[in-house]
DNA sequence: AGGTATTCACATGAAACTATTCTCTGAGTTAGG
DNA sequence: TAACTCAGAGAATAGTTTCATGTGAATACCTGT
């Protein structure tokens, strides 16, 4: 056993393809981030009047997920930050991630949580919001100073609560005495400005910058600055960049999907031991961060959801042979008798139906209204997981249905 | 043959119900003055 | 006495059920040739 665990280390010390993994870790940040240099100037300068300190208008960005706007936004926090210190100004930058489980929930949380960042305290529950709501005007307004409020994924926080809670913010700066704030959103919905109150939406949007996504050739060269110091001279194999590239500009220019994917790619070759990392790598990274995906969807799903899902699995099992089609009949059916047979509990065929589009909404099957003439209408239904991860599904279900 | 009506097996919507989570209030507790 | 903590009432929310209505085309049923 010793013998053979000295060969792995070994091997794994030998051909490191890695200088420095973390930089394609997307917690990363890079000195400079190429291509968005235009969004960063658009920011700095609707931001710059908080550096002779004065008020600032709101700034509303979006973009979809992967375009660097949370990145660049950080990188503009630092660099103002640097400069607000050299030159002495009362100066505040707080960036708040609204996805966070334990911050997006309600109100409450996410003024605990900025009151925290301020340096107060607040107890985990029991305070009216109002009151905390107060506690962060006071901590707030101390002195006389800006704040800016960098809130990342508002869309989601707006889902959860309603934008009630933007609303107070946007109107904090009437109760403030001293102080000044101003509110950067970000959100990957295009749409979001639309669907809010019209007062919060004028508010928000008074400048607005967009994300467009990147580009294959810019995702090269995004990628490659990175794997410059990320890997050792020379392990890349010829075309690996371009291929981690062309597969994410495919995932709507991707940037982070595409670091994934060098990185993951490296890992597999360095796990098999090769010298260089291999086209056939960047494939199996891809396969495996599909894989990935699928296999967190389905294990985070609820029971029932659960439940449906392997009686559609179990249907096309047996069906695939006889080349019959699943309709939500027979998946209800299925369903129902399974959960008989386990003595849980069983949802109406209304809701099932609807569980059958959500897992149609996650990709994980395919389904299409038909009509079958005097055989009524339903849904025909098709299993879209690839073969080579159906097991791994089934694994994970038996498992967590405990069968 | 050609046209119309029926009918099936669910889809799709809306409202009502329920269990859980949040918020808020007031009473009790603590600690400092 | 102010600040904090906590339990429990009431409000909000998510997940689901109940009730109601809608749908597209295969099939049954006419109708006149």
């Amino acid at each position: 056993m010793g013998v053979k665990l000295d060969e792995i280390f070994d091997s794994f010390s030998e051909n490191r393809l890695f200088k420095d993994k973390s930089i394609l870790q997307t917690s990363y940040t890079p000195e400079n981030i190429p291509h968005r240099d235009n969004e960063i100037k658009q920011a700095a300068s609707i931001l710059a009047p908080a550096l002779r300190g004065e008020r600032t208008s709101n700034l509303f960005i979006y973009g979809q997920t992967g375009t660097g706007k949370t990145l660049s936004i950080h990188y503009l926090k630092n660099e103002m930050m640097k400069r607000a210190k050299k030159e002495g100004l009362s100066l505040d930058m707080q960036y708040l991630n609204c996805k966070l489980r334990k911050v997006s929930d309600t109100q409450y949380r996410i003024l605990a949580e900025l009151i925290k960042k301020l340096g107060g305290s607040v107890p985990a529950t029991g305070l009216p919001t109002d009151q905390v709501y107060n506690k962060f005007i006071e901590i707030i307004d101390k002195e006389k100073k800006i704040l800016i409020l960098i809130l990342d994924e508002i869309d989601q926080a707006v889902k959860k609560i309603s934008d009630e809670f933007l609303y107070n913010f946007t109107r904090l700066n009437s109760e403030l005495n001293n102080a000044n704030i101003c509110l950067i959103g970000i959100s990957n919905d295009l749409n979001f400005l639309d669907n809010l109150d019209p007062r919060v939406r004028s508010s928000l949007g008074q400048e607005e910058i967009v994300f467009s996504p990147y580009n294959a050739l810019q995702l090269q060269e995004i990628l490659k600055s990175r794997a410059d110091n990320a890997f050792n001279q020379g392990v890349l194999e010829e075309g690996v960049i371009q291929k981690c590239a062309a597969y994410a500009a495919r995932e709507h220019g991707d940037a982070r999907r595409a670091l994934d994917l060098l990185r993951i790619a490296g890992e597999i070759s360095e796990r098999n031991g090769e010298k260089k990392v291999t086209m056939k790598s960047v494939d199996l990274s891809n396969q495996k961060i599909d894989r990935d995906k699928i296999l967190d969807v389905v294990q985070a799903a609820p029971k029932q959801f659960q439940m449906t899902l392997l009686s559609i699995i179990l249907l096309s099992d047996k069906k695939n042979k006889s080349s019959d089609k699943i309709f939500t009949g027979d998946v209800y059916n299925k369903y129902h008798e399974l959960c008989l047979e386990h003595k849980s509990d069983f949802l109406t065929q209304r809701r099932v139906s609807d569980i059958i589009a959500e897992i149609d909404m996650l990709g994980l099957i395919n389904a299409i209204v038909i009509s079958k003439g005097r055989h009524g209408r339903t849904k025909e239904i098709k299993l879209s997981i690839s073969p080579k991860i159906l097991d791994k599904v089934n694994l994970i279900l038996k498992e967590s249905l405990d069968l």
